[in-house]
RNA sequence: GCCCAGAUGGCGGAACUGGUAGACGCGCUAGACUCAAAAUCUGGUUAUCGCAAGGUAGUGCAGGUUCGAUUCCUGUUCUGGGCACCA
């Protein structure tokens, strides 16, 4: 009987389906443990080999806590809404929903082959309306709900119209607008539109006017993290600013929060550090310095943000954005020609521009500010460098210390005043905070770390600055002009947002005809007249709404009272291991962590954090292959007419191209391997070679499987013809990202047709470190198929039989075994799958040479590799007579007789290099181990007679011996 | 430009707190079984000198600390990832 894993892979996929054994309870008394993979969306292509990546190491981790004895809680299910899902509806006129559900078969097809084990009786679609219900129950919590700074914590909005009535807002200043006052008498005078304006600058989902990315070919806005360069990530389509009437999430109302956050989980430091420079807080001071203008005055102050208020004496101009609002005081009649063109010059560039050739531009105003220590007075400049959106859209510039205001100087010919003497070289600027000042007045001689302070508290004195703390982040947009999503529970009645009561819940997204933006920038909805006729929010929400709340729903997935109860969600309490790629560094994570935040505020959950522990695996890369085209220029023309076939293996490439096979020489092999094809080499000049990407299961590692090619794409290739080397075609290589256009996926079903699952989920996790990224190669697979089969080999001889015993094992035997235990677990603990799977290899091929087959050793053998080969483990498991599942057995405890040692062979080196192997008991102590080591033979031959000036015995290690 | 991570045989990668570098697998190679092939098994496989025993060098590069460094420190090059006029 041999290795049969199609039919051992069905058989107990199925038991396991009928018997149900993966579903948990919310009911046990083992201790919870909660394993969660980041969900797909079901996109058209399927899964390729590296989406299984992740769900594999977590699935192994599941199984060893379930076998550890912890109520596991391991659920999947489908990021379901989104742009992809609705672009392509609009091409192929299907409904989103059905290609959805078609796609979702599909990949619950393939993760079903894997053998994972998931409680699929807890799977979310975060389109069905069961649970986008509870996502509009939690927009709607958002958005009665403000941030109270006092108690650093979210809080209803009625709590603060009832502060309001009594006392204003003396005691809530308005995160949107923090010069806003209003006392309790104003407040009570306001219209209903009046003060629902105002709180609206309270709520943590508010609607407001925005510049937002607008993206007119998707007809849709976009998050700044779906704009790379310029373009839109999905598609790259260009981007332009827009003013446009959005929904927005405070998210900056918790920066610090979500900062303070990162110290208390266990997350990667590349991953805390994204998080960190998202957030981007910088200590600085606001100052106000004082104006005046060439031809008139001004009864306004200029409020400049930096970091770095030490360099105060180092300021040689200003600049404004030219978004600023005081730039219309500042200009004169001499001015206002000039910073007219400079206004209509940056509005001409796009973002894009801007972004693409970062060109030093700018404009003087017209207009000084004073300094307030010195009196100088000061040029203010206009340029684009400085953006209105941070700080307050102005800066002093300080070129001596700053790279940009350097470069402005420079290029402006603005005379730099130097502050840190030798440390300034007038070549570049330097950023220090070491240096000593100078020309700095009552500052001179203080380093210019410890200035930072003085100067604050002086501008405080004085009352013309503060301290003050900026954030990079931007509020969340959080609207989209699109159909596929989320509906706002929200209706509008003369200009005021209304929510909808949670008994309306869930507002249904209606059935559309078409998928065409609305009216003015408006989504789909728009062109519902039933829609608009009830007055409803005709946006929808992000791709994100869903994602940011979904591990809680696993919780309780049926409860239609709630979200999640809270009795459900204090069982399960945080994800314990959190496994998905680094691709949601700052977009999933940091919105879930926000949402999480504000539920707990809400007292809806009793935890602060989602995630105790982040695991990133790393992307697994396609390998491309390559087949290269003959061109041939003519006269710089290329000429492609009679070579169109002509295929040329990689090695006579690389050749051409290093020079080292020259013109004449490389179409003398062309010609002599085609005596068919006339090839015109006299009017050739040079050659080309155009790289054609072939399927890689075409190619055999490099060499290309000719016959197998000419069928493909109905015979695209039949009459290529080929040159080749040594008789092979060699492909090149390139390493691309996974992609079905570059033809080098690979579908994990033709490897579980293959080789079963079991020795592909071990080869997924034996190509490396989970967190690593690496290029695929199928190759290796076969020694892992090879261990699987040497396994099945302990259990059953092909002529005798199963040929376990019952015999009592050796004690080598044991030793295998228990060094096996110890070295799985720690490997299993620490995520080290790769060294685990090696470990297994060993201990096999150990028992192999034993010719060990005593069931005493093989049972706990089993145990121990069910997490990563389920199926074969469960199929001999009942070859040795158990009934119940192996699954319910418990994971060994290792043993320390077996393993520790009573004598070893120790290294012995002289001055740190290995010369002897000694024998020795562990229990010898330091003087007896020296007396031995000084009397071997081939330790004085390498001491040479010289004496011995150190002895170094490290217990159960090394010893050494210096001369 | 700034920040982070990494660099080990022909290849993927081991080496947990400094202690015999190259585990395990792939590939290559020699052999056994076979009429032959597949499958399986056994040996070899960092480079270099040597018939061998054995020696010498060796973890991107240049230094340093140490009896001893892939591991720690300083500088440097390259590769991958993130951010990017954030004052």
């Amino acid at each position: 009987m041999e290795y049969n894993f199609r039919s051992i892979e069905k058989k107990w996929q199925n038991h396991w389906r009928s018997s149900g054994v993966y579903q948990v309870s919310n009911h046990s008394s083992r201790p919870k443990f909660y394993v969660l993979d980041m969900f797909p969306y079901p996109s058209g292509a399927g899964l390729h080999v590296g989406h299984p990546l992740g769900y594999i190491a977590s699935d192994i981790f599941s199984r060893y806590k379930r076998l550890q004895g912890f109520n596991v809680l391991h659920p999947m299910g489908y990021d379901a809404f989104g742009l992809p899902a609705e672009q392509y509806a609009i091409e192929h006129g299907v409904h989103p929903a059905s290609s959805t559900q078609k796609n979702i078969a599909t990949f619950r097809a393939q993760l079903d082959n894997i053998g994972f084990c998931y409680d699929w009786s807890r799977e979310v679609r975060t389109c069905e309306p069961e649970y986008y219900r509870f996502t509009q129950w939690i927009f709607l919590q958002l958005f009665n709900s403000y941030y109270n700074r006092t108690l650093q914590k979210a809080d209803t909005i009625d709590h603060l119209r009832n502060a309001f009535a009594a006392n204003g807002n003396q005691a809530h200043v308005c995160p949107a607008n923090e010069s806003l006052q209003f006392s309790a008498a104003e407040w009570n005078a306001f219209t209903e539109k009046e003060q629902e304006d105002i709180l609206m600058k309270y709520r943590l989902a508010f609607c407001g006017y925005g510049e937002v990315n607008w993206c007119e070919a998707l007809g849709t806005v976009l998050a700044n993290d779906e704009v790379v360069n310029g373009v839109s990530e999905r598609g790259g389509h260009p981007v332009v600013k827009k003013m446009l009437r959005q929904w927005y999430l405070r998210i900056t109302e918790y920066a610090d929060r979500l900062l303070e956050g990162l110290e208390t989980v266990d997350f990667s430091d590349a991953m805390k550090e994204m998080q960190t420079n998202w957030i981007g807080k910088s200590y600085g001071a606001e100052i106000r310095f004082a104006l005046v203008s060439g031809s008139h005055s001004i009864d306004d102050t200029l409020t400049v943000y930096t970091t770095r208020p030490d360099t105060i004496f180092g300021v040689d101009f200003m600049v404004v954005a030219p978004e600023h609002p005081l730039i219309e005081k500042l200009v004169t009649s001499e001015t206002n020609v000039s910073v007219d063109n400079y206004l209509s010059y940056v509005k001409s560039r796009s973002d894009r521009e801007r972004q693409a050739e970062k060109k030093i531009s700018g404009c003087f105003s017209g207009g000084y500010a004073i300094h307030p220590f010195s009196g100088k007075k000061i040029p203010v400049w206009i340029a684009e460098y400085v953006l209105m959106g941070y700080g307050t859209g102005a800066i002093m510039g300080v070129p001596c210390g700053d790279d940009r205001d350097f470069k402005f100087a420079q290029h402006f010919q603005i005379p730099i005043t130097n502050i840190i003497g030798k440390h300034f070289t007038g070549d570049a600027a330097n950023a220090t905070k070491d240096a000593i000042l100078e020309e700095s007045d009552f500052l001179n001689g203080i380093v210019m770390r410890d200035a930072i302070s003085i100067v604050l508290k002086k501008i405080t004195e004085m009352g013309i600055g503060r301290q003050k703390v900026n954030y990079k982040m931007r509020d969340a947009s959080f609207s989209r002009q699109r159909y596929w999503g989320e509906p706002f529970p929200i209706r509008w009645e003369n200009g005021i947002a209304k929510p909808l009561d949670e008994s309306q819940l869930p507002l249904l997204l209606p059935q559309v005809e078409t998928y065409q933006p609305g009216p003015d920038g408006e989504g789909p909805l728009a062109n519902i007249p039933e829609w608009v006729s009830e007055r409803y929010e005709t946006n929808t929400m992000p791709g994100y709404a869903g994602s940011s709340w979904y591990f809680l729903r696993y919780m309780d997935p049926h409860n239609t009272n709630t979200f999640c109860s809270r009795e459900a969600s204090d069982y399960w309490n945080q994800v314990d291991v959190y496994i998905g790629g680094t691709e949601h560094a700052v977009g999933h994570l940091l919105y879930s962590r926000f949402w999480t935040k504000v539920l707990f505020d809400l007292g809806y959950i009793g935890f602060q954090e989602p995630f105790k522990k982040l695991l990133n695996q790393g992307m697994i890369q396609g390998s491309s292959r390559f087949m290269y085209r003959l061109l041939l220029t003519v006269d710089k023309k290329v000429q492609e007419d009679f070579t169109a076939n002509i295929m040329i293996s990689n090695g006579y490439r690389i050749a051409y191209e290093s020079g080292s096979l020259d013109l004449k020489a490389l179409l003398a092999i062309v010609q002599q391997q085609l005596p068919n094809q006339q090839l015109h080499t006299t009017v050739a000049n040079g050659i080309l070679f155009q790289p054609i990407h072939v399927d890689v299961n075409f190619v055999d590692g490099v060499e290309l499987q000719i016959d197998a090619l000419q069928t493909w794409r109905n015979g695209e290739y039949a009459e290529a013809v080929f040159v080749l080397e040594d008789g092979k075609y060699i492909c090149g290589v390139e390493v691309e990202k996974m992609s079905k256009s570059k033809f080098n996926t690979v579908n994990p079903d033709d490897l579980v047709e293959k080789y079963g699952a079991d020795t592909f989920r071990m080869y997924e996790m034996f190509l490396g470190p989970v967190d690593q990224s690496k290029p695929w190669d199928t190759k290796g697979i076969e020694g892992v198929h090879r261990f699987l089969k040497k396994l099945w080999r302990l259990f059953y001889d092909e002529q005798k039989g199963c040929i376990v015993t019952q015999q009592a094992p050796t004690a080598a035997e044991l030793k295998v075994l228990h060094k096996t235990i110890k070295k799985i677990a720690d490997d299993t603990e620490r995520f080290s799958f790769n060294t685990a799977v090696s470990t297994f290899m060993i201990a096999v091929n150990e028992l192999s040479d034993l010719q060990c087959h005593a069931a005493a050793i093989l049972e706990p053998f089993l145990i121990l590799l069910t997490p990563y080969a389920p199926h074969v483990s469960e199929e001999l498991w009942s070859v040795l007579g158990h009934t119940d599942s192996i699954l319910d057995a418990a994971f060994p405890v290792f043993e320390a007789k077996y393993v520790t040692e009573t004598a070893k062979e120790y290294p012995v080196s002289v001055n740190g290099k290995v010369r002897a192997n000694i024998e020795m008991s562990l229990d010898a102590t330091e003087a007896q181990v020296q007396e031995m080591v000084l009397q071997h033979p081939m330790i004085l031959k390498w001491m040479e007679g010289k004496p011995m000036k150190k002895f170094i015995f490290v217990k159960g290690r090394m010893v050494n011996v210096v001369v």
